[in-house]
DNA sequence: CGTGTTTTTGAGCCGTGTCAACGATAGTGG
DNA sequence: CCACTATCGTTGACACGGCTCAAAAACACG
């Protein structure tokens, strides 16, 4: 599926894409580009002119600090545009990196926003995903401060089981490869390996997820989402969500 | 200073503003209301069909969790519009209150909608702010996760008090009334109230910062955003910044 | 002046980090 | 195809940062 189509389902999730707004980003010229896991796109500090569509694999921000931890501050699947925030402001405070083998698109900044200004209802659609990553960062907010280990690990794993669903990235049998180690999770949650290794071990015990070989199984949605607290409406999966609500492999 | 002269202003702080983006602007009908602090000015799970523009005092966000605690996710200083996400999702997730007496002014969400597309400008600028919210949130994140609570404190007052500045806040011998209780700074990173008096006696004691009833010094700016890790430019205030930086009461 | 809130301090405990080692798994080259 | 090696996951022991409980001091307000 070429670049323009996977942006045009992951904006399609949120509301109609008119014939109009699909022309206008199917003209984008748009650079493929193979990255190995790790690997960084953008680095902390640098101005950038371009901007990066994830094609497939996930890619993530973070924060280097000065105590030598790291600080994941967002994940980003298929479809997404990580660096939007360039728009604005040419420089980023953060390192964009690959999290597993990926695909992505390379594209020009001042393209994508002359794009995107020729049409308001594009505008709003990217609008309103930057809206939606605030929500996101203020749940890490929420999980990074007060949820404590257990429920702010089970968040996490709900936002992202769920955005994997959104992606289309589950298996038929409702499992999704979860590309993070435990050591990315754990600079994600503000946690140390160890720790998020003693968490996701109590997850299993309580039947509620398991990761195993890497991949990710829900066992009881119920009772995971209860641990963490979590109410996806503010992913504003709305249909999408839905379908999944619906089919039986434990979303709800 | 009316209203819109306010939101004006501080949209100045980021870029020119012509004459026909003030005049959209200040047609705005625009209700004032006075709150007392703590009081609510939307709650977790409303539906609102207003927004909220702070011309004086500070909102704030939080988070109520099951477990009694509440997460603040994010404070508002004068100019602001602490509920611009209401734009593509009538409900939020959650509460907002003033953290002191304030005076707010209330507005249609649908009525401000449709002036801000009424110019490709303001549509940026409001865009605009909207990613630097992310940006601060991403800093948020850090301060809950990985940076320790020594260098979490740090950062939010060097945050607090930069943005207290561009809000043209600070007093000529350059302190600045902090509305914050300890409790609520200890809601905002994460720590419990007693930890958060600890760790701003260390700030004390380390001649970096000082709470004297009720006004925040920064005692030596280098040093506090040495500790923080602060680098200001993630906030934007570039101009605005730079006044500070240069009138000689420690910034920079 | 009295009452409620906020700040400050102490003492003790618990969650989470650190260190260290081993096991599992996957990729690599012979 | 099998060592070899690197990375990741898992577990235990122990230390420490930050939480809880509790109470006093400082402050704000009517």
């Amino acid at each position: 599926m070429p670049f323009a189509e996977r942006l045009i389902d992951r904006l399609a999730l949120f509301g109609e894409v008119t014939e109009f707004d699909k022309s206008l980003l199917r003209r984008l010229k748009i650079r493929p580009k193979r990255l190995v896991a790790d690997e960084i796109v953008l680095e902390q500090g640098e101005t950038a002119e371009h901007c990066v569509i994830v094609q497939s694999g996930m890619l993530a921000a973070c924060q280097d600090l000065p105590n030598n931890k790291r600080q994941i501050v967002s994940a980003h699947f298929p479809g997404e545009i990580p660096d939007i925030q360039s728009f604005f402001s040419h420089r980023v405070y953060h390192t964009l990196f690959a999290i597993n083998e990926a695909l992505v698109g390379i594209l020009s900044r001042a393209e994508l926003k002359q794009t995107i200004s020729e049409s308001p209802a594009l505008t709003d659609a990217f609008w309103r995903q930057t809206l939606i990553d605030g929500a996101i960062f203020r749940q890490w907010i929420t999980s990074n401060g007060n949820r404590g280990s257990l429920a702010g690990t089970a968040h996490l794993l709900c936002e992202l089981m769920t955005r994997a669903a959104a992606a289309n990235l589950l298996s038929n049998s409702g499992t999704w490869t979860l590309p993070f180690t435990q050591q990315q999770l754990g600079d994600a949650l503000g946690l140390s390996v160890v720790h998020v290794n003693r968490t996701l071990r109590t997850l299993r015990e309580g039947n509620a997820a398991i990761i195993e070989s890497g991949r990710l199984r829900v066992l009881d949605w119920a009772k995971l989402s209860a641990i963490a607290g979590f109410d996806q409406s503010y992913l504003q999966l709305g249909t999408h969500a839905h379908r999944f609500r619906t089919s039986g492999i434990g979303f709800g």
